[in-house]
DNA sequence: GTCTATAATGAGATAGAC
DNA sequence: GTCTATCTCATTATAGAC
């Protein structure tokens, strides 16, 4: 076999294990299973990492990456002036669609979070990695005002931690049951409630009469 | 040893187990671990249970009992009439409450119901898992429709689908950033945006100026 | 740097004495 | 029915030849 730099090494590792806890899970993704997905031999995983754990480790920044440029449609502001409403929706309707494009992937992403709060010293992980789903949201949130012309009555943030409970709801409901028209209900239940909490050119006449009441 | 019932050294086994799993996860609730816990030898387990599969298998079962009773507060209506957006409030409080108590049973919920999805022929067992969890929270908003002499716009079902996924988005958040406040603010909105689903007393003067926006 | 071979451990499951 | 002892297999990790 040819000699490959140590770090082509780890990426055609890390991306091997990718599709192995994608195709069978956390579990399943044994160092043995690892390399022979990648083509490799055992005594190179234990050249390029010290441990399986140091891969998956670096297994979520790299799932995280790709799941944001699956994402990267859902955030690009191609069509114009929209309600706040309308804007939500179809981000969550674009983020939707790829997780019916790629479920293994996903129920990968829950399990990594649940082994990363499971073993000592990884939890952090599993925090960044929700930080970058929150920050992810924020800016689909930035789309969404910019489209619509409305702003926030709180702090994005805020907004997009709502944003993220809800999808990961919604994510694990449809793996389970696989059921569109439940799924499709939420978002539009979803889309309805965060954009009450706009204000601005579409939302702010239906606003001020809430507030009345 | 005594001679126990295979009934009663199943319960014992399945019990020891929910404890093994909640206290270090699925992965980690091996037979060796689970009849160390129970206190009783290796052979035993494969008495009781033809595989450490089927074991799991009726845990998730037990389990839900357990998570069931935990919620039995939520569900007694021991406070009198008020808005439909209190009872919610009130219920998420509650559920949230099981969660800080407990947070690492939450946990062991969530790795069970992946464990099921990826292990063959125990798919159904998630689905059941989340059936029950619709029913339970159907029932907690029959309990906030009594309380609050509201009634729904749409089938209670598909409201308890939307709840089951924002309870289940607000405990992942939790158990990955330990954020009460942000616990607290996903409550306030959820509660706020299910209580526009209502129709009644204290909701149709809202619902009904809503409409004709 | 890469490989084969193997050590060391722990897993699920079972045989067979009592 | 229950136990000890063991089987068989898969795991992570490493040693040492090339």
């Amino acid at each position: 076999m040819p000699r490959i730099p140590a770090i082509e090494r780890r990426a055609a590792l890390v991306h091997a294990a990718l599709h192995v806890v994608a195709e069978r899970g956390v579990a399943a993704a044994t160092t043995r299973a690892i390399v022979a997905q990648a083509g490799m031999s055992l005594a190179s995983f234990h050249y390029a990492f010290t441990s399986r754990d140091e891969l998956l480790g670096e297994l979520i920044d790299t799932a995280l990456e790709q799941e944001k440029r699956t994402l990267a449609p859902a955030l690009a502001p191609e069509f114009d002036p929209v309600s706040m409403r309308d804007a939500i929706r179809a981000g969550l309707e674009q983020y939707f669609l790829g997780v019916k494009a790629d479920p293994q992937r996903e129920k990968a992403m829950f399990e990594l979070t649940h082994w990363a709060m499971r073993t000592p010293g990884m939890h952090a992980l599993a925090r960044r990695q929700y930080d970058r789903y929150y920050a992810l949201a924020e800016a689909a949130l930035d789309v969404a005002s910019e489209k619509s012309g409305a702003s926030w009555d709180r702090p994005p943030a805020h907004i997009a931690a709502l944003l993220v409970a809800i999808t990961d709801g919604l994510t694990i409901g449809w793996l389970v049951n696989r059921d569109d028209a439940a799924a499709a209900a939420l978002m539009d239940f979803a889309a309805d409630a965060v954009a009450r909490l706009a204000v601005g050119p579409d939302e702010s006449i239906a606003q001020e009469r809430m507030r009345q009441s």
